[in-house]
DNA sequence: CTCTGTGAAAATGTTCACAGCG
DNA sequence: CGCTGTGAACATTTTCACAGAG
């Protein structure tokens, strides 16, 4: 079965954990996987990952499993990552530097392009044989250098400032680290990420003693 | 009324951005709040505010609205944010350094407590008032530190090793930032960010959005 | 005989809409 | 009145279980 297929938000979040798996068995040299192993390295069950990748089309041979090579290359299709993506940083403190240096980005198909602050103690700074630039040059630098993803590292104070002027230049994503809520245009996907929120949903399910949910066993 | 808590996974996950509104309507002295203004300030909507706010148990006032003070404290209490919490953090690359000097981690109440690097060059150095310890003291500081939460800032291949370690000294919670799945004890709580991930969910929606080539180079 | 692909059932999560409390 | 609390409708996601392709 083929044809265009609306993919659901519960799977796409999990073709990047695919991914990797993929690119790992590539590494091993791996040819054919079947839904059993991919879901022991990824840690999704088995009859979920057959359902996920039934949406991208029915990739896979009965009484085999699927080809890794080309697997692969669908996913990869699926998420865009066939380009390459320009992204800004905004805000280079501890969060943003890390960002900068972060091998994650590279290894997949994202490359970091100007970075942005506005302290002034860090303009003029370089970082990654980057030169930080003032956030007055958000907007004229993403316009010119065709920069499509913005993401932000600034405190929560600045967040909808920064956001405002990423669109401004065009950007079409966002990935906010800031503690805030930011609007913008409906065109224009943002993703959140919050390191203390994760720490806080951690320290609910810890307090409750009491689990029930099985999680891995060893 | 509630009878006993079994609050719902999804609602947990939201209670965290709850609590940052609460904490801001504190600072400006607002003392009552409806879902509505709850709904605007964390991007969630009200129905669904009204909703997770009713597990808690009936909090609110009808006609007026819910007592920030009183909801605030609730939301710890469920959150376990009523103390603290003593982490460590394993890996102070990039990411692992970023962690260390995070404020929203302290702003809550999370407390670092110890520090672990593989790398002899970083074993002994001073960050943030805590000297880096090597991953071989991972489980006795644990231990006799009473840490109970872990925060994993390594390269995936290290992860399961550190994971053991932690656990074998005693955490119940993990915060796992490295790209691999580990497995643990079911009794104790794992929760994964991968950064990288992220970008690629966000980078399959702005494919999905483009009218023209987003711009990305090749 | 093995392992995918998928309907159908079950579980979870979201939204609606309004009764009813303050 | 205004706004919460909540059943009930709706939507999405997960899990089950097995037909059928290779």
């Amino acid at each position: 079965m083929s044809g265009f297929r609306r993919i659901p938000e519960a799977t796409v979040s999990r073709l990047p954990l695919y991914l990797r798996s993929l690119l790992e068995f590539t590494e091993q040299r791996v040819t054919t996987v079947s839904s059993e192993r991919l879901a022991t390295t990824t840690g999704v069950n088995a009859a979920k990952v057959r359902k996920d990748l039934s949406y991208l089309g029915s990739y896979g041979t009965r009484g085999v499993g699927y080809d890794v090579e080309y697997l692969l290359r669908r996913i990869q299709e699926q998420l865009g990552l066939d380009h390459d993506w320009r992204v800004a940083i905004v805000g280079v403190g501890n969060l943003g530097r890390a960002l900068v240096n972060y091998r994650g980005f590279g290894e997949r198909r994202f490359s970091v392009q100007a970075l942005f602050d506005s302290d002034m103690s860090k303009i003029g700074t370089e970082l990654n044989g980057l030169v930080v630039a003032g956030t007055e040059d958000i907007e004229p630098t993403v316009r010119e250098r065709r920069l499509s993803i913005g993401i932000i590292a600034t405190p929560a104070a600045s967040a909808q400032d920064v956001a405002d002027r990423l669109v401004d230049g065009g950007v079409t994503g966002i990935l906010n680290f800031a503690p805030a809520v930011i609007s913008v245009p409906k065109q224009v996907r943002v993703r959140k990420v919050d390191l203390s929120i994760e720490l806080q949903i951690l320290a609910f399910y810890v307090s409750g003693t009491v689990s029930d949910e099985p999680h891995a066993s060893r």
